[in-house]
DNA sequence: CGTTTTTGCCTTTTT
DNA sequence: GGCAAAAACG
């Protein structure tokens, strides 16, 4: 509590002339982005800016000011934790004021694009072909659908695998392409037009199911508003404003849902950071964010450039290298501090030196009084983090790593909510299949593959296909029997889940299924664990009050709410993680062409690709309060193979006035200076180029041709694709090798 | 039908 | 090196 209150409600001719606190707090640029309340508003905010600060602000005011009821704003984030985080700061906003009822957030539509989306579904889904307790499915109920359509569809083309078919569809989806709106150039998909050939088919069968994958959340939307358009216009008067968080990460699909809803009076308020778009490979499009402008001639544009986190040289070094970027918005961030730490770089030899060397730093920073909970080892791909892992655990440097599988990505948890799926909804034919011979009950293959033949011809679920066939009496024997158990086991159930509590339905369903014994039978070292699970999945459903709510729950909430642990621990996570979060000490490591920039992101999008990875150093270093430093190595053991490489090239493009080099290893000009590298980088790149043209030092292999490999031993030539090799060594079998590793025998 | 062996994959990830 | 899916085996 700050100043003596002005206790005066906030009407609008006296506010005028003393601010109210929660406005006054702002510095001019954000409270110009509170206050421009009408019209479309793009909020370039920077990193560290004070971006959810402005969002949740502007909800409060709107709110206070009268301009609307809660229930008439829309505000949609990426993630739940950001959506949760700013329930909870605006309620903390409103609640500020010390009138006798305060206005309350409540009612607001604040979520993720995807809960929404799907709450608007739920209201409208006969109109579109589904009925309003749809499930959702997660990524591995997509694949395993898709999987089961190739198999029925005969296809038994193993060139291209579910998973890449899938990804091909999804890319659609997120350009808010329906199968109907295909056309045949999209058969050029880059699968022989196998994903093309299957995407109605899918989207059939997701509707046969009743079910939505994620895509479709906001897919059904589109088509929900554009054809049936009295819905879109009870949703554009509903929502009079309407805010979105991470505007650059938004993808086609959202772009339009947004469109859509912003179509009569365009108080929309996009708040995004070009520069930190990085999920471009999951179809966010920087461009939405770039054609604002475009798209409402009369937006005002607001940047936010003040930063409140980094000391000036982590701010500068984070500028001089996305200047390098083509094709921004532009921004400079600046700080009122004082002046601070250089980034440091570390020239280190391989990945266990690297691991050695922040391991040691860590411990030093410790004892100059940061917590490890200050600090994050930030990666670019997940398996650098082992040895991070392995070298905290020698030290013991508690840690943890952000972003591993998630609770319910958890085989033990996915199989027991697949019972509760199966209560909720006889007819998910996914769920059903998942669990109906586990445990072993001695259903294999060949029965379900009758019950698919069955359920097909009937176009019915699984489940009524047995049940009419037990009737038919076409089912006989062991599996006729079991079945039968297993679906008056289910009945059962399901009558249990009307009354029962559901973490006693749960517990029941996991004694009489035989799915805990399962487990406890179970040797292997992982089954304690995964008991383990499955009590904290009962816990956890302790907070809902039907399967039905869980199992929403479920489908749109990925992580795990309150499992921070009290110890203070270091941060080991991938870069994209790290987005939107700080720390006094960040470290960026595996700074090395290939790694970072990692050379499939610059082959499959060439300079869009780099320019991503740029991005995301940038999103990096910004990370960092205090400290940045930033480690490459000049080896490192990737599943198996040493692979050497030089530095990145992302450290000649920091400014050398705010870097300094940390001289540690033995010299023998390893530590070069940034200089150095440049022209290194440079150098080896024109050598690149001209050697794929000329080829002339590498010695050339022939299919068939008798080879000698120092490990492996003697082989023959199988396969060339540039210069990886596979060989049939004549002991230690085929093997994908380096030509530089061969030679000729 | 269920178990063991072999193969083949392996950037980033939320919903 | 490690894990999951497919394939081969009993």
């Amino acid at each position: 509590m700050l100043d003596d209150t002005i206790t005066t409600t906030t009407n609008s001719s006296t506010a005028q002339a003393t601010l109210p606190p929660y406005l006054s707090a702002l510095n001019p640029e954000q409270q110009s982005a509170v206050q421009a309340v009408d019209g479309p508003v793009l909020v370039l905010a920077g990193a560290g800016t004070g971006k959810t600060r402005v969002l949740t602000t502007r909800i409060a005011h709107i709110i206070m000011q009268g301009k609307a009821f809660p229930g008439q704003i829309l505000a949609v984030t990426f993630t739940n934790k950001a959506a949760n985080e700013m329930k909870e700061r605006v309620e903390k906003l409103l609640h500020h004021g010390d009138e006798d009822t305060p206005p309350t957030a409540s009612g607001t539509w604040l979520g993720t694009f995807h809960s929404i989306g799907a709450k608007i579904l739920r209201r409208h889904a006969e109109l579109i072909g589904f009925s309003q307790d749809f499930t959702i499915l997660d990524a591995d109920d997509q694949i395993r659908l898709l999987k089961q359509i190739i198999s029925e569809q005969n296809i038994d083309n193993q060139r291209y695998p579910a998973k890449l078919l899938m990804s091909v569809i999804q890319s659609w989806k997120d350009k808010g392409l329906t199968p109907e709106k295909l056309d045949a150039a999209h058969s050029e998909d880059g699968t022989g037009g196998l994903a093309y050939r299957l995407y109605p088919i899918y989207q059939h069968r997701l509707k046969t199911l009743n079910a939505m994958d994620f895509g479709d959340l906001l897919l059904h939307c589109l088509s929900l508003f554009t054809e049936h358009q009295h819905i879109l216009n009870e949703y554009t008067h509903r929502f009079k404003y309407i805010l979105v968080d991470e505007y650059q990460d938004t993808n086609i699909a959202q772009y339009l849902w947004l469109r859509l809803l912003s179509i009569g009076h365009k108080n929309i308020c996009c708040v995004g950071d070009d520069d930190q778009s990085i999920y471009g490979w999951r179809g966010a499009e920087v461009g939405n964010i770039l054609k604002f402008e475009k798209d409402y001639p009369e937006a005002k544009i607001i940047r936010l450039e003040r930063n409140y986190r980094s000391t000036p040289h982590i701010l500068a070094a984070a500028s001089g290298l996305i200047a390098h970027n083509k094709g921004r918005m532009g921004k400079t961030l600046w700080t009122d501090e004082s002046d601070g730490e250089l980034v440091r770089i570390k020239s280190i030899w391989d990945d266990g030196e690297e691991a050695r060397f922040v391991g040691e730093e860590i411990e030093a920073f410790q004892r100059d009084g940061i917590s490890l909970d200050e600090m994050a080892v930030l990666v670019r791909a997940g398996y650098q983090t082992r040895s991070f892992e392995e070298r905290f655990i020698t030290l013991g440097v508690p840690y943890r790593v952000i972003g591993g599988l998630r609770f319910y990505e958890r085989m033990e948890v996915r199989d027991a909510v697949a019972y509760l799926r199966v209560i909720a909804q006889p007819n998910d034919d996914l769920a059903f299949e998942r669990i109906v011979n586990t445990p072993k009950r001695g259903i294999g293959k060949a029965t379900i593959e009758k019950l698919h033949a069955t359920a097909r011809a009937n176009n019915t679920s699984l489940y009524k296909a047995i049940e009419m066939m037990l009737e038919s009496g076409e089912l006989k024997g062991k599996s006729a029997t079991t079945l039968q158990q297993l679906l008056g086991k289910f009945d059962h159930w399901r009558l249990q889940s009307q009354e029962l509590p559901l973490p006693e339905l749960a517990d029941n369903v996991l004694d009489e299924s035989g799915y805990r014994a399962m487990w406890e039978q179970d040797k292997s070292p992982e089954a304690p664990g995964r008991l383990e699970n499955l009590r904290e999945l009962i816990r956890a459903l302790g907070e809902f009050p039907k399967v039905q709510d869980f199992l929403e729950h479920v489908g749109l909430v990925m992580d795990t709410a309150g499992t921070e642990a009290s110890t203070e621990m270091v941060n080991i996570m991938s870069l994209h993680a790290a987005k939107g979060l700080e720390f006094d000490v960040a470290f960026l490591t595996g700074w090395e062409e290939g790694l970072f920039p990692s050379q499939r992101t610059m082959d499959e999008k060439g300079t869009t690709g780099l320019e991503e990875e740029r991005r995301l150093a940038y999103v990096g270093i910004t990370r960092a309060k205090q400290y940045c430093i930033i480690s490459h190595a000049a080896n490192r053991r990737i599943y198996n193979q040493w692979q050497s490489s030089i530095p990145s090239r992302f450290l000649g493009e920091l400014p050398e006035d705010h870097i300094e080099m940390l001289d540690g290893g033995p010299a023998g000009g390893r530590a070069k200076g940034p200089e150095l590298f440049r022209k290194e980088v440079e150098d080896i790149f024109s050598n690149a180029v001209s050697a794929t043209a000329a080829d002339d030092d590498a010695p050339a292999f022939k299919k068939g041709q008798r080879v000698f490999h120092q490990k492996f031993g003697y082989g023959i030539v199988i396969i060339i694709e540039g210069d990886h090799l596979t060989i049939a060594f004549k002991h230690a079998g085929k093997k994908k090798v380096m030509a530089d590793y061969i030679q000729a025998a």
